[in-house]
DNA sequence: CTAAAACCTCACGTGGACGTCAGATTCCAC
DNA sequence: GTGGAATCTGACGTCCACGTGAGGTTTTAG
């Protein structure tokens, strides 16, 4: 399929994909006029790209890990840098629960004092 | 204290905090001089920001959430963005928690074969 | 065959949270 | 009072995942 089609399907921009494929994550085939041409499983393979950009990691890490994902092989570096992401990601969710607990914590005030003035019956 | 005591307290950089003065979450006095001065509860205060910008907040968004963990107060607009910060950190929690899935999934797979190669016992 | 839609390659713009450098001023210990 | 440390105000630099034109080429529907 086409640039346009895959960006539909994996819900991205047409930028984005180009982006990937300047950083080696996605690179597709070519026509004989120059247009990138991507097989079906590159619609999953941005899903998965998204996945890791959601989770925080660079564009540097996804491409190292990305292969090892398909293959299901890696080389002890990268086996680093997983456990690293992996280990990042943990205290990246602790820092999240923490703020979600002040939030809470600020939401359940504010709502009391909120109903105070505003329906104080 | 001035700036530079309350950036090691804080553990942040000097200018980070001429940084959140400019963005009007933490407005310091001034000597006749014209340098900052900060109260004792400054440090507590850096450190709430630094626990919102990990959550993913924006400077303006903590901008308008900082004063009601103080009061305990807040206006309707506010709790709408406080609920709505709140949700997002859900959202980003569990992305995370899908991301760390599939990289225990890799590591798991990378981790037997690597053994299968490394110690073929 | 043709027109328009889709695509191509540069290449500069963006936003956010600061880093960093320059040059001037203020503070404090001695 | 003086010298060095700390601080001051601009203002430009950085990084990264794209956004956004400009100007030209390829593809495809009719």
């Amino acid at each position: 399929m086409r640039i346009g089609e895959l960006a539909l399907k994996a819900g991205v921009s047409v930028r984005a994909l180009r982006y990937y494929e300047e950083k080696g994550m996605l690179v597709p085939e070519r026509s004989t006029g120059g247009h990138r041409h991507y097989g079906d499983r590159s619609v999953d393979l941005v899903w998965l790209i998204q996945q890791f950009y959601a989770a925080g990691l660079s564009s540097r890490s996804i491409l190292e890990i990305l292969p090892c994902v398909e293959t299901g092989e890696a080389t002890p570096e990268v086996l680093d840098l997983l456990v690293a992401e992996r280990e990042r990601i943990d205290r990246q969710m602790s820092e999240l629960s923490a703020a979600r607990d002040r939030l809470d914590t600020v939401i359940a005030n504010a709502g009391s004092s909120c109903s105070d003035h505003c329906r104080p019956d």
